[in-house]
DNA sequence: AGTGGATCGAACCGATCGGTACCATCTAAG
DNA sequence: CTTAGATGGTACCGATCGGTTCGATCCACT
């Protein structure tokens, strides 16, 4: 049966669709972990409809990436935002947060970190380069605050952080990580002003 | 032509001189990124040689992962030993071992973590979370002699910051990272006392 | 009412994959 | 010298992969 009975044809809102469907597919069975073929009839559609829309497979998977980049970085900036002026605070929501995906049971990782294990060639590995520079401009953006003496330095620290709270989480455990990357990057913040 | 003209038949060394060969081709192209066959004609051995010593890819994967994991892991413990009894010098030994290999040209992030990326199948990931454990009982130990008053936390949150470089190191550049982490692991420990 | 575009389902394609089989040839040991 | 086992080279197998094509069908717009 081509086009569902009841389906509105609107091209925006199908690739909207499929990317939204893609996303946790291609997190979970990871970029080579499942064919085109099985992919398409896990999202709904069939291989002419996603060819036409991403062109490639390698275009949906930058697609879905990007996409997962920029919600996470905005997530990420919003809950910073939302927890005042203090930059102990900012630290609180930031590992907090992060505490929260890691706790969720289809946790495997940090996406663009997977990602840029699997397909390690360039164009993914640049959006993986740049979602780290997204991170990093909000920690260096709340050791700025904290007057830091060197912004610099204590928010790339606070990046190790985030970074090696999301790899021990994922392989030594969820329990405590977040918390026990709070209290390390803390005491960093009180050391480094 | 069968069997080298001037070579050796001795099953062991076969399987050893494999192994070795192995492990940095799969490491840059990673697990999935070369064939067997092509794999073979690199490693100089025929594919019924290798599916007899290690049976299957993955059988092979295994092994070069376990002898990955066993020799960095030796390695990084004799640094800490060669540095003496003062933690805060086998500090310092440690994220000097792992600057030098952010350093290395074909540096490419933690080959355990790549892999448990790449094939995310329970074997794989085993291999690294046990990685992991190993990284940890050095961490810790180093806590313990520096007396601290919790050395499990403080092993975990040195732990973060190792793997917080490397991946650091890995997507954002390997400069300054060993020593930046080596910073915050100092600040960390001097507080934790 | 009718036209054009979006979609599905399925068949199909060439390439590549992991793995197996076979045989000629060489080494190692008796 | 002879024999058993290890190896290289090559051809081969079935499965799967990413990607293309085609026709039938349905929606959206005029």
């Amino acid at each position: 049966m081509p086009v569902a009975k009841g389906s509105t044809i609107d091209p925006g809102r199908t690739r909207a669709a499929i990317l939204d469907a893609a996303t946790p597919v291609l997190y979970e069975r990871g970029l080579d972990g499942i064919g085109v073929a099985e992919l398409c009839t896990r999202l709904g559609v069939s291989k002419e409809t996603l060819y036409r829309h991403f062109g490639t497979k390698d275009g949906l998977v930058r697609a879905v990436l990007e996409a997962r980049s920029d919600r996470v970085t905005r997530a990420l900036a919003d809950a910073v935002a939302a927890a005042g002026p203090d930059p102990a605070d900012q630290l609180t929501a930031v590992f907090d947060a992060f505490q929260r995906t890691f706790d969720e049971p289809e946790f495997r990782g940090c996406a663009l970190l997977n990602a840029a294990a699997q397909h390690h060639v360039e164009p993914v590995r640049a959006l993986t380069a740049r979602h780290m520079d997204r991170y990093l401009d909000t920690l260096v953006g709340i050791a700025e605050r904290a007057g830091a003496v060197d912004p610099a330095l204590l928010g790339r620290q606070l990046l190790m952080l985030v970074e090696g709270a999301t790899v021990v989480a994922t392989h030594h455990g969820p329990t405590g990580a977040g918390d026990h990357a709070l209290r390390a990057a803390r005491t960093l913040l009180a050391a480094a002003s």
